[in-house]
DNA sequence: CGGGAAAGACTATCCGGGCC
DNA sequence: GGCCCGGATAGTCTTTCCCG
């Protein structure tokens, strides 16, 4: 719940003009005040039911890492604030002041908003919350942990977590990670221009040839056959 | 001719089933 | 919940094909 004081604060500085950014959080709070309506908001994966929920009749995304819409602003949180910061900043300031500012937050190179976001849930909404945790820090890894990784960050044994995995999905964690990788393999190379060694790299893969094996063998076309249809 | 994609052969490593 | 072993998968290297 937001108090009406920040509501009040919102409604006045959306009413003088001034642009307002959500962070994460914050598009929630712009939709609460009214803010969004006829703006697009950009939320991640993991809430835009619940956005959509709270808010039917909002125009809401969950595609890409940030959304620039007139005066709004909205980010999945994480470091895509910072990849909306550095856009705003080239936009409205230059791109040598971009520049400094990635030199001095330590980061190469800004992602633009068409960015996909890594995150689009693959699996329905699993009760246990072992498996749930697992499901969410494989997105957040594409590039690549072991499961004996993996289980230790959730503090079960690697056997425990392939146990409680396939009683609740049916599958593997490695399968279900597997799944995951190559689906987000596969936006990537339906959405962008990326070769196959840069997706497969993205995905955790060393090297284009076993990308490629790995890419039939689950979607049962070839990278280049699905950017081609 | 060069670069990228796809596939084959082989080896190393990891995962999953069985068992306790 | 942990250990062990066999099978599956990832990685490397190489070849072939296609396209600009």
């Amino acid at each position: 719940p937001v108090d009406r004081e920040t509501i009040h604060f919102l409604k006045r500085a959306a009413a003088a003009k001034v642009p307002l950014i959500g962070v994460c959080t914050g598009s929630f709070i712009l939709a609460e005040a009214g803010l969004m309506r006829y703006h697009q908001t950009c939320v991640s994966w993991l809430h835009i039911k619940e956005f959509r929920e709270r808010f039917p009749d909002n125009p809401v995304r969950a595609d890409c890492i940030f959304n620039l819409d007139r005066r709004r602003g909205s980010c999945v949180g994480g470091t895509s604030a910072a990849d909306m910061a550095a856009t705003l900043v080239r936009r409205h300031i230059s791109g040598r002041a971009e520049r400094n500012a990635l030199e001095v937050l330590q980061i190469d190179q800004a992602r633009p908003a068409v960015h996909i976001q890594p995150r689009r849930p693959l699996f329905k909404d699993f009760s246990n919350i072992h498996v749930k945790v697992a499901l969410m820090t494989m997105e957040q890894n594409l590039d690549g942990m072991t499961i004996e990784d993996l289980a230790a960050r959730i503090g079960v044994s690697r056997r425990q977590l392939e146990r409680v995995f396939i009683e609740t999905t049916g599958l593997s964690p490695a399968r279900a990670f597997k799944q995951i990788r190559m689906d987000y393999a596969k936006r990537m190379i339906s959405k962008t221009r990326a070769s196959n060694i840069e997706v497969a790299l993205e995905v955790g893969l060393k090297n284009a040839s076993h990308f490629t094996r790995s890419f039939k063998r689950v979607h049962g076309q070839t990278p280049s056959q699905v950017r081609g249809s």
